[in-house]
DNA sequence: AAGCAATACTATTAGATTAGTAGTAAATAT
DNA sequence: ATATTTACTACTAATCTAATAGTATTGCTT
C-alpha cells in the first residue's frame, strides 16, 4: 500500500467528517480551507470517497459531505484502496527465466511485505484515526514534531 | 520499502552473482542477456550496488562484477536500500493543524507499516533469495505463473 | 420561475520520478 | 598498442502526481 498526498488528504478529510458526524453536510470548501488542501483537487478526492461508497454528498445550498456509515465500520483500508488504489506487483518489468514458467522469489518477498502492510490498515478504522488524532491535538507537548 | 524496475533487476543481477560466487567476475553483458536487461541500465545499478560496497568490480578484459561478501552476509534490506533508498514519509503534503506542533494519526500508521516492511526485507539475506529462486526454477509447475 | 450555491464531471497542464539511451573516459588483459 | 570492459556524466521519453480550469448539474431560497 502506498501513500501519497491525494491519499494522505483523502485521510485527513474522512477524519474531519467523522468529527462532525451527524451535524450535517461539509463543504469542501471548509476543509479545504482548514487544512490548507486545494479546494479543486479535494474535489476530485471527494468524488472517488464517495464513489467507493464511504461518504454520501448533496449539492447546492447547504450541500456537501457525510460519511456514508459510522466511522467505526470504515476501514482504513478501504480509504486508501479508494484513493490510492492497490498496488499492484505485475507493473514491474517481468524477469525473463528459463522456463518462462517460474516464479520470482524477489516478488514473494515483497508481497510478504505488501499483505503486511495490508493487514495493518484494515486493523485501523477510521474511527481509530479520528480519535488519535483528537489526542495529539489536544495533548500535543515538547516531544512532538512537525511532519 | 519500494521496490520499483530498478531494484527488482538489482536482485537478479545480485542472485547472478551469488549463484556464481567463486568462480571470476561476471559481465554485465552476460546479466543483462540472460535476463533481458538494458545493458546500460543495468551498468548504472550495478554501479550504485558497487558505491554501497554490496559488490567489486574490475575493469577491461575479464573484468566484471562479483560479491564483495558472502551471500549469507547481504540482507536484502541493504540491496533494496542502496537501489531505491529509503522511503521518506516527509515527502507528504503537511497537513496544518492548530498549534502546528501536532503530529499525524495518519502519518503514525503509515510508519508502522514501513516498519513491518522494513523488518521482512531485514529478515532475508541474499543467499535465501538465491536459494529460494533455485527452488523455484528447477521445481516450477502447474502451480506456478508468471510474474 | 429565477438565481445563487454547492457538487459532478471532463480536460488540460506542470513538475517529479522512473526507465532508458548516448557518448566519452579510464583501466586492464593480451 | 589495442581490444575489452567498467566508470561517469548528460540527456530523453514515458509515466505518475498534483494540481488547475471550465462547464454542467442539482438543490435551496426567494
Amino acid at each position: 500500500m502506498k501513500l501519497t498526498t491525494k491519499g494522505h488528504y483523502g485521510f485527513h478529510a474522512m477524519i474531519e467528517l467523522a468529527r462532525r458526524q451527524g451535524q450535517g453536510p461539509v463543504m469542501i470548501r471548509e476543509i479545504g480551507a482548514r487544512y490548507g488542501i486545494s479546494e479543486k483537487y479535494l474535489e476530485q478526492i471527494m468524488r472517488l470517497l464517495r464513489q467507493a461508497g464511504l461518504v454520501e454528498s448533496s449539492r447546492g445550498t447547504r450541500g456537501g459531505f457525510w460519511l456514508a456509515k459510522p466511522a467505526a465500520e470504515i476501514k482504513a483500508r478501504e480509504i486508501l484502496v479508494s484513493l490510492e488504489g492497490e498496488r499492484e506487483p505485475r507493473s514491474l518489468h517481468p524477469i525473463p527465466r528459463k522456463g518462462s514458467r517460474s516464479r520470482c522469489a524477489v516478488l514473494e518477498v515483497w508481497q510478504e511485505t505488501e499483505e503486511a502492510s495490508r493487514r495493518l490498515w484494515d486493523q485501523k478504522t477510521l474511527a481509530d484515526l479520528a480519535a488519535r488524532q483528537e489526542v495529539l491535538d489536544h495533548v500535543s507537548g515538547e516531544m512532538d514534531y512537525n511532519i
